[in-house]
DNA sequence: TATGAATGAGTTTTCATTCAT
DNA sequence: GATGAATGAAAACTCATTCAT
């Protein structure tokens, strides 16, 4: 699963063939076959491992954080280890792979739901305590969330530009105290 | 062109080798590679001809429009005529392959590049007479429009849940007129 | 060795590999060269195993006859034994697969050797005590048993059809007393 | 195609991979696909060939037979004639390969069709004329002729050994005479 | 312009068999 | 006796591309 990573990352969804990830891992490429039945289980299994890493992580920042400004810090923070990490890149390569191949199609869309369903836990406790609590549809602006973080992996994936949303979490760090000042809590700013 | 296109749409990147291209077309496949080099050549194309069609679509209406209530209007209308046309799953294709098809990642982030000025156009006539208008950062902002465009156009290809995008426009104009009240232009509200 | 006719009979000739017979079995794969040696020497093992017990009832069965008619109605009994025990759908099944196996041809040939000299003898026994005795040639009525045999079996294995083989024992049985009136024994017709 | 067929006949069904096919036939082995669409249709399409010379010889030679004595003599001839032209071996090994591949097995029942026709016929035309024309079933023994045909030659080719059929011959021709003896036509014995 | 045929490289998958434990 | 993992060879099939006509 290691070597269907690392072929993820470097030779794409295209170029993951049970040939290339046998190579990488420097094993028989019937192996594939032998413990994951096919080339398509294996990528999936790979999938399912770097995602469940990465939520491991964002459920422990999460539970961590009080407060919006707080929230966008480690979310910037976690966002530059997805792309460290690779699990960006494999992402992206998958979710563009199972345009491409039709079976691959419900099982990505599948493993897009625990991930709309954090945004919703996220944004949830972004407005908690505050007016738009009860007035934003948490579920709608998760998708919203979900899509724009796909569709930036993949352009980043696709041009390797990474400063874009970089310059946009600074750009939200910039609005954030204003926002509050509109919506904040009853309470008051969040410290 | 047509062929391609049709079978971008039906058949999906994948789907399109130059074979199926043919068949959907009625002509020998050995006239991709006489007309157009190569079957990538043919769908950059096919891409182009769907985005200057589009595009054109996108300015007339862009320029019809005054203050961004109405510009919210005309981008939701443009928006499902691009699924209704199928511009949407043709431009999902190709994003996805291009991240399979190592020779396309280039030629599709250019192709990128005249859907960030428009936003990034957009974006800076609805600000412009309000206080926002120095303050934001246009292009960035339309990077992030692109890209959560993108995002929405994957996941609904993969899933065919047209509804989520939906809802996000309505609750879009439901803020509005709330965003309006902050950030009027200094002459009142937009009519 | 159960399981390898298991799966002969379900899975045919084809569909006998190492692995479908373990996983009928519910054994490990390895088992097979463990005991065997390879896959067609079970095979092989398996089709000894239900020739032999064949054998045994076909030999009890003809040593009790007495005369054509009882031989006739015995033969037909037992060829739906056969049909019944799936014997015929091994026997067609390694008979097909050695000629797509090359190396099994020889083994299938030197196993056909004992069913011609069984036919041979219960040929010789339907004509003994009659004017014919003297004049057929045994062996040679006996491979031509054996060959429509075989053929019948493969054609019923390959369409499910086991009404006409039926319709021919009928037939046999209605000819045969005008048989036994030309051909009868000297002394008399059989009782 | 009669690269095809050289390959069923030298190398047998399972040996006759598209990769070996077109090896005999000194082409790329894509080809096969192109103008096949798979090795299975291939081979059909070689037996039907085979089969449609075959065919073609046999009505000729029925059509010019007169009486048993006649017809038995033709048919020895052209039984011949199948062995050397390598007609028989394609057979047998087509409806081997039938039982080891299951979707071969229907297109192959169906093949055997016209052959059980032609026997029918056959069968009609020896005893027409005779007391025995409204007595015996027709198709039941042309199925068994095919039967014992097909069984016969699985057999040959299996061990090489052409000289058990032959002799059968013989002894059908030493048979006859006595046989139209009994049942001959009313106006005597066939010319 | 258009066609049919041809090619070579590539893909996933299955299999018999081996081997260390 | 039994197991899980490993291997190399082979299979069917698809594809982009070329080329003579």
């Amino acid at each position: 699963m290691e070597a269907a990573l690392e072929s993820l990352k470097r030779d794409g969804f295209a170029g993951s063939s049970a040939r290339s990830i046998a190579r990488r891992g420097g094993f028989n490429q019937a192996l594939v076959f032998y413990h994951y039945g096919s080339v398509t289980n294996l990528l999936l299994a790979a999938l399912d491992e770097t995602s469940r890493r990465r939520m491991e992580r964002y459920e422990a920042a999460l539970s961590s954080t009080s407060g919006p400004a707080d929230l966008l810090r480690v979310a910037r923070e976690i966002y530059l280890e997805d792309l460290e990490s690779g699990h960006i890149t494999v992402l992206a390569e998958m979710i563009a792979g199972s345009l491409t191949n039709p079976e691959l199609g419900p099982e990505i869309t599948a493993r897009m739901e625990p991930w709309i369903d954090f945004a919703e836990n996220a944004v949830s406790r972004a407005v908690e305590g505050t007016p738009l609590a009860g007035l934003i549809p948490a579920r709608d602006i998760a998708f919203a969330v979900v899509a724009f973080y796909i569709g930036a992996d993949l352009l980043t994936v696709l041009d390797g530009d990474r400063a874009r949303v970089e310059r946009l979490f600074q750009m939200a760090d910039m609005f954030l105290p204003f926002a509050q000042s509109i919506f904040g809590r009853s309470d008051g700013p969040s410290r």
